[in-house]
DNA sequence: TCGGGACGATAACATATGTTATCAACTTCA
DNA sequence: TGAAGTTGATAACATATGTTATCGTCCCGA
């Protein structure tokens, strides 16, 4: 088991020539950083490869990854947040919303050497680190040696697949107005933190729906 | 690593109790039958836990499990096929459909003894396996010592993550005519064999609208 | 500090989609 | 074979949502 792991060492130029049964299971480096904070023992890695970290203190709007470019570097968010979005037909729409210690990259790009689908950008004044490919590599190798380390990658992708799952039923299930619900319910530091009009988006929604959605709910709530 | 995997041996009632770190990994069970076909290794134990299993020859609609209750078995199609599904408001909101050769549970149901978020029912008379839990750990067990058993794991839950993340993008970028579109492109065999209705739900619009959109579509398509 | 851009509310209108009802074709089963 | 259920098309109307335009506020950089 160690050995399939072993082969993940020298550094390649193209991760995806050495995932030979991973070449769509892009996500899986992403884990590691998204979820250290749950597992501690994490840090001692982390601690170690800060050293070839670049560290970025950037403003807002900026982008660190241009849909169709090649990702070359896992980004870790310490301060600050970001977005993922895409382009149709000449209009933003929003995946997904980034904080505070969590990390991301285009996953497929930064593995397989893809064209990214999608561009990612600092929504506030943000402190970023890189870390190129080649480390990340090297932090995989020697992650491969702690006892959990299976069982760590089987509970992030659970996790993330569980999000998932929730992402998309929630569209065939709930309306725009109760989506926003949720958010507010379940995320409120997004709603909080983020434009509204990526929010918009997000939820699959016109910035004019949306506004219209607010309005109806505080009129709702303002009843007494 | 061979020994975080023993432990699962001991043939629990239920499953939860046992995966400390993997409560939430409900999925990875499914995924041992979902791609056993792009594995032909697993055969082996397929055939080794046939006589477990219960056959069952069922017609149309019958419930295999019900919203609510408590998974018992994990599901094999053998012949025929089956949808997922959630009642919101008294309306089937269709999730998910299944045919030959592919195997699935309620699977947050399964693994931790919680009530099913979602029913599953044949949409046409079919041919099922079922496999009680205990014998999935058992199997689980048995497949420890397979070398490729992590690089399986990670490629099957990176194959569900990205087919769950497209599904999402989806409702996104696309309008309902589009989703139909790209159903009608990618997965051809769903739009013949499932009747219309549970589509339409499955597409998040109703039955009078995919309707007009196929009307649409074949208009479309006879000018000349 | 001034001016432009980003952000968000709102109105008016257009389009998309839902709801209800009706009808026809086709199964299924007693 | 006949009756009832299932599936799907279509019409008419209601509601939801998108589009475009306008306005006001706020923020930030020249």
């Amino acid at each position: 088991m160690i050995i399939e792991f072993k082969v993940y060492c020298s550094y390649p130029q193209s991760f995806g020539d050495l995932f030979p049964y991973l070449r769509k299971s892009h996500y899986l480096i992403s884990m590691f950083f998204h979820f250290r904070n749950k597992f501690p023992r994490l840090n001692v890695y982390w601690d170690k490869y800060l050293e070839f970290q670049q560290r970025l203190d950037v403003p807002a709007k900026t982008i660190l990854l241009d849909e169709g470019k090649i990702s070359q570097n896992y980004i870790y968010i310490e301060k600050g947040c970001v977005r993922s979005y895409f382009n149709k037909n000449g209009e933003d729409k929003t995946v997904q919303f980034f904080f505070e210690e969590e990390g991301l990259s285009s996953l497929e790009s930064f593995v397989n050497n893809l064209p990214s689908q999608f561009t990612i950008e600092t929504i506030e004044p943000s402190v970023i680190y890189l870390l190129p490919k080649q480390y990340v590599a090297q932090l995989i190798a020697e992650l491969s040696n702690e006892a959990d380390f299976t069982q760590m990658i089987l509970y992030m992708s659970a996790q993330r697949q569980t999000h998932y799952i929730n992402e998309f039923v929630s569209f065939i299930r709930d309306t725009p107005e109760e989506r926003y619900q949720h958010l507010l319910q379940e995320r409120p530091h997004i709603v909080q933190r983020v434009p509204q009009h990526y929010i918009a988006s997000y939820l699959g929604v016109s910035t004019v729906h949306l506004s219209r959605i607010k309005s109806k709910l505080a009129k709702g709530k303002t009843r007494f």
